[in-house]
DNA sequence: CGGCAATGCGCC
DNA sequence: AAACGGCGCATTGCCG
């Protein structure tokens, strides 16, 4: 098969960074400094604005090339938008493009190209010079708002376009491309990010009116009481220490144990309220949309595929995967029924009056901050049609743990956290009567519990105020009553893994393989999809309990907040890989069918599809319906699917 | 001023 | 006898 390799340099008074490739590449002042491209390994090639067309660029394209470049929807955009209404470049089929940082992603590489290169030691020329070229010209000059045209520079950067390519050509050689079945699903990526989400900038206006007419005198309050910025945590730590001792930090979870329970002076309980509105980030969300929309009210390129090591989505500018869920409370019509919180948050809101919104709901900026996912809507005439599955990953790791008996309550309607509750508590607990044992017990158990948590870090998070002997009991109870085969799951994966590091052959647990490929640990799951770990390398650690007990373990390295680690693989961690990667191949196949049979998909959050369609198709029992109908490999594994599905105007949880 | 690292916080 | 994980963005603080 024939390949294309390709790299634009552009430069634009517009940030990339802030607004994404699709606003970027629309924005009037973006242009082409260079295309560079290589055929079939060739030499690389450049053209230049104002050269004579890439006439054997076109006619590879036109022959079926795949055209390969390295964040593809980048280089996609530019194509669509620029090169060929401004320069009549014919346009690429769709299933010809592709990327290498989807092959980057799918061996749990960084996705950056540099890092990819350096850490798969490719023997590309590091070209830090041309960089800094690049850097110079391709923002206009804030002075002049004019675009540099030192020749030099535009010479270096054309070597480093060079330079670019061969490295996007090693990586290619290196990594191949994809599956077949993770090519559907790079592809439907692809259509997700064009399709791009709708927003309602009018709401959105209106939510920043609010945010504006609440935020001033929350500041000003702030500032007369404190003496400084709501921002400056250094010094507010100063000003309260001055007050009342004991505050180690300002994380949200020494504020609310402070607000809930320290015997605060009335004005250190103010200025904590006041800063906690104040510094609420979520809100920075409307900025983003504004920078990242289109002429059309659509947010595109907000989608990375396979962002996670796991195979997992990540976010991108406006990050659509985080919204606040918002704390609204239902509230009840004449007939007692509960009011979905939407319904009285939206017109709230659009009556852009701060105080009539802090009358219903307290703060206004926590109104705002609960309404950002609101702004998501579909288009005219259409609908978005949305679902969920229910509990997956805690119903995977039972199934991949072959806990049947619990598989079995399931299956027969039984709800997790009320059964857990029971076999801790010992009596029957339902949803109606039980309520706070299900939500205080059940839930945190059965969701924490899984993948091999403590019982002190379970009790810190999920139950700081109650006995710690009753976090004791929440976690001895899931792991030798409730579900017992979920530890032999752990161990297991570990030692498969462990061995697999130290003697090199293959091993399997539970239909999972882990084998050596490459510079990579490979775990073939029951979906038939790998993941990899990246330099798996055999090493001897002591044990928490025990520092004399040293058994044989393995590190990998990865990134890990925004840096390459080496990391501790220890059964827990495997497991929960395992399973956050199972939940992503059950929601992929779902969607690849959803988005053929007339649900077309906007956006995936993990264990949830959303899709919009014509008013007409938009039928939320349809989607439940496709999502249900588990593939072969979840019924094997006797995984009990169950989706819950709606259809609205605005996006909503 | 810009880049980088660390931290905090939102979600599943 | 066993340890939660997976992300990105905004902000602060530091460095050049």
């Amino acid at each position: 098969m024939s390949y294309v390799i390709l790299d634009h340099e552009t430069r634009s008074g517009c940030d990339l960074k802030k607004c994404g490739a699709f606003v970027y590449s629309q924005h009037p002042t973006t242009s082409l400094i260079c295309v560079g491209y290589s055929i079939d390994s060739a030499a690389p090639k450049l053209w230049k604005p104002g050269d004579e067309a890439p006439q054997d660029l076109f006619d590879a394209i036109a022959a079926g090339a795949w055209v390969v470049a390295h964040n593809v929807l980048f280089e996609r955009a530019i194509w669509e938008n620029i090169l060929t209404p401004q320069w009549g470049w014919p346009a690429v089929p769709e299933e010809q493009w592709f990327d290498t940082m989807a092959s980057c992603a799918r061996r749990a590489l960084p996705l950056d190209l540099d890092g990819a290169c350096r850490l798969l030691g490719l023997e590309v020329q590091k070209d830090d010079e041309g960089k800094r070229a690049l850097m110079k010209i391709c923002k206009p000059v804030k002075k002049t708002g004019e675009f540099p045209e030192d020749p030099v520079l535009y010479e270096r950067v054309y070597e480093y376009n060079k330079v670019d390519v061969l490295a996007e050509a090693g990586l290619l050689r290196r990594l191949r491309m994809l599956t077949q079945s993770e090519m559907d699903i790079f592809r439907l990526n692809q259509r997700m990010n064009f399709r791009g989400l709708g927003l309602d900038l009018r709401f959105a206006a209106d939510c920043q009116a609010v945010v504006d007419g609440a935020m001033g005198p929350l500041e000003a309050r702030f500032e007369a009481l404190v003496g400084c910025r709501a921002g400056q945590r250094d010094r507010f730590l100063e000003w309260i220490d001055e007050r009342y001792g004991g505050f180690p930090n300002l994380t949200k979870e020494v504020v609310e144990e402070a607000l809930e329970d320290w015997p605060l002076p009335d004005e250190v309980r103010t200025a904590l309220e006041l800063r906690g509105a104040i510094t609420s980030t979520s809100i920075k969300k409307l900025e983003a949309m504004r920078n990242c929309v289109g002429a059309d009210s659509r947010a595109r390129g907000l989608v990375q595929y396979h962002g996670a090591a796991t195979g997992r989505d990540a976010g991108r500018l406006l990050q659509p995967q985080n919204f606040p869920r918002g704390e609204v409370e239902m509230g009840k019509d004449e007939n007692g029924d509960e009011i979905p919180p939407w319904e009285v948050l939206v017109p709230a809101l659009q009556t852009r009056d701060p105080e009539f919104v802090g009358s219903l709901f307290g703060c206004p900026i926590a109104a705002v901050s609960a309404a950002l996912r609101h702004v998501i809507v579909p288009a005219p005439g259409k609908l978005l049609v949305a679902g969920d599955f229910s509990t997956i990953e805690a119903r995977i790791v039972l199934a991949l743990a072959g806990q049947h008996d619990r598989l079995a309550l399931i299956r027969k309607g039984a709800d997790l956290y009320c059964d857990l509750a029971s076999t801790m508590l010992g009596r029957p607990i339902n949803k109606k009567e039980h309520k706070k044992e299900r939500q205080a017990i059940g839930k945190p158990t059965v969701l924490g519990c899984g993948f091999g948590m403590g019982a002190p870090k379970f009790h810190k998070r999920y139950m700081k105020k109650e006995p710690f002997a009753l976090a004791q009991s929440c976690v001895d109870t899931y792991r030798y009553d409730w579900a017992p085969e979920v530890p032999r799951l752990w161990y297991g994966l570990e030692d498969a893994a462990v061995r697999t590091v130290w003697d090199r052959k293959p091993q399997s647990y539970n239909g999972c393989t882990y084998a050596i490929e490459d510079e990579w640990l490979t775990c073939r799951m029951p979906s038939g999809r790998k993941l990899y770990y990246f330099k798996p390398r055999p090493c001897k650690k002591a044990m928490p309990w025990d520092p004399n007990d040293i058994r044989p373990g393995w590190t990998y390295v990865a990134k890990k907040a925004g840096r390459v680690q080496t990391i501790d693989a220890y059964g827990g961690l495997l497991t929960e890989n395992v399973v956050q990667a199972l939940a992503r191949d059950l929601l992929y196949d779902r969607a690849l069918v959803a988005d053929r049979e007339g649900f077309p998909l906007v956006l995936t959050v993990h264990d949830e599809i959303v899709s919009e369609t014509d008013e007409a198709r938009a039928d939320p029992k349809v989607l439940q319906q496709i999502m249900e109908d588990a593939p072969r490999w979840a019924i094997d594994l006797g995984v009990p699917v169950g989706a819950e599905c709606w259809a609205g105007d605005r996006y909503r949880k």
